[in-house]
DNA sequence: TTCGTCATGTAATGGGTTACATGATTAC
DNA sequence: GTAATCATGTAACCCATTACATGACGAA
């Protein structure tokens, strides 16, 4: 929604594949797109009010279940994996609108500000939503990116260069070669998706099919 | 000062090297420690009057040096690198005071929530200022939590597998060989740091030395 | 003279973190 | 019965981003 609006799109996201309550979305949050983003109370739940007043995602308050069918505990004792789908506590779940679903395909598509990894592994996460073109673009706008954070980095290299300690060399030189890494990542899947993009167009290539 | 004062350590930290007004304390954020961090002037203008404000930094301010030799327009032309150390802006140079000094020493030492990447490469490279064993202990908790969240990765992977598409399965298999990749690194830091620190204890080591 | 860079700030706004507050349910 | 987890929120605080505002200096 706004100029990030990274949770926005998150949640947005998840509820895309099923209804959830705000609690179960936050460990999806946290499993889902890797266990480096851990969403607050604070945060998730002021967001997930925002959403709901623009309209994007419904709120169903179900007011206390009252046990579904009474179960006199039952004395299947011991075997403590048996009742699974059961809980029944307060539970606010909130699902998606069509409103809420053109606002994520519109905030996933957005190329821009697209390129630091967190945005990017955040929309990588819903790339199945994408079309290949504009999978292309967000994966080369995100090599572009990369490459120049290499070229800075190895400047800063060749200027700094026994003028600072070893540590910091260190830290320049891994930088360097993660990148590296990233970048050869982002190539393999720039790969794929121009190989599920070719065969389309493999009858106007001219290099001599099966025929 | 508070409880994580990012830009209060990185400023301290280059201002303990030398003094610098905030245009120059910018720059040297964005280059020294990595062109991953760009500090805007609304945080960093903020920053330094806050710890000027706490004492731990004192504000020199040269109201405009009206031409240090007035220098008539030499007209040694062409070569523009001559006049360099010239540039007679209003500046407010600022500088460390040995309250910020101890203020430095004491944020940079603290082994508290050091473990995530930014925190940890911001410490990094200031580790010429603190003594082996707490690089080690820092190091080591580095380590620690990049094993945790490679556990993590490796745990999600595995319930996740075949239930989701290729975009965040190949995020995760990127994750996981990135943090590995973090890891075998820090343990070459390790490595070398414990090498800082045996020989001091080869006396006691019994490894039958020269003698 | 005009543009780019140097140089220093303020104000509004948004939003994240932390701590607080509550209460139900489950497992031990 | 009590601890852990499930579950939902609010309030205060901090601080980062953005845009705004100003102006001097150097080079074209």
């Amino acid at each position: 929604m706004r100029q990030h609006g990274m949770l926005e799109l998150a949640v947005l996201g998840l509820l895309k594949e099923r209804a959830m309550h705000g609690y179960e979305l936050r460990k999806q949050l946290g499993t889902m797109l890797g266990p480096f983003w851990q969403v607050s109370w604070g945060s998730l739940y002021p967001a997930l009010r925002r959403l709901a007043k623009a309209g994007a995602i419904d709120k169903d308050e179900q007011p206390v279940p009252k046990r579904p069918a009474k179960r006199v505990l039952a004395k299947t004792s011991k075997t403590s994996k048996t009742s699974k789908a059961t809980s029944g506590r307060r539970k606010t779940v909130y699902k998606i609108t069509p409103y809420g679903d053109r606002m994520f395909t519109e905030m996933l598509e957005e190329t821009a500000a697209a390129v630091d990894a967190e945005h990017f592994t955040l929309k990588l996460a819903f790339f199945r939503y994408l079309p290949p073109e504009t999978r292309l673009t967000l994966l080369e706008r995100r090599r572009a990116y990369l490459q120049d954070k290499l070229a800075q980095f190895k400047a800063n290299v060749r200027e700094y260069k026994e003028r600072v300690d070893s540590y910091t060399l260190s830290l320049h030189n891994h930088g360097i070669a993660a990148t590296q890494n990233d970048i050869e990542w982002i190539d393999e899947l720039i790969t794929n998706e121009r190989n599920l993009v070719k065969p389309a167009a493999r009858t106007e290539a001219g290099a001599l099919p099966i025929e």
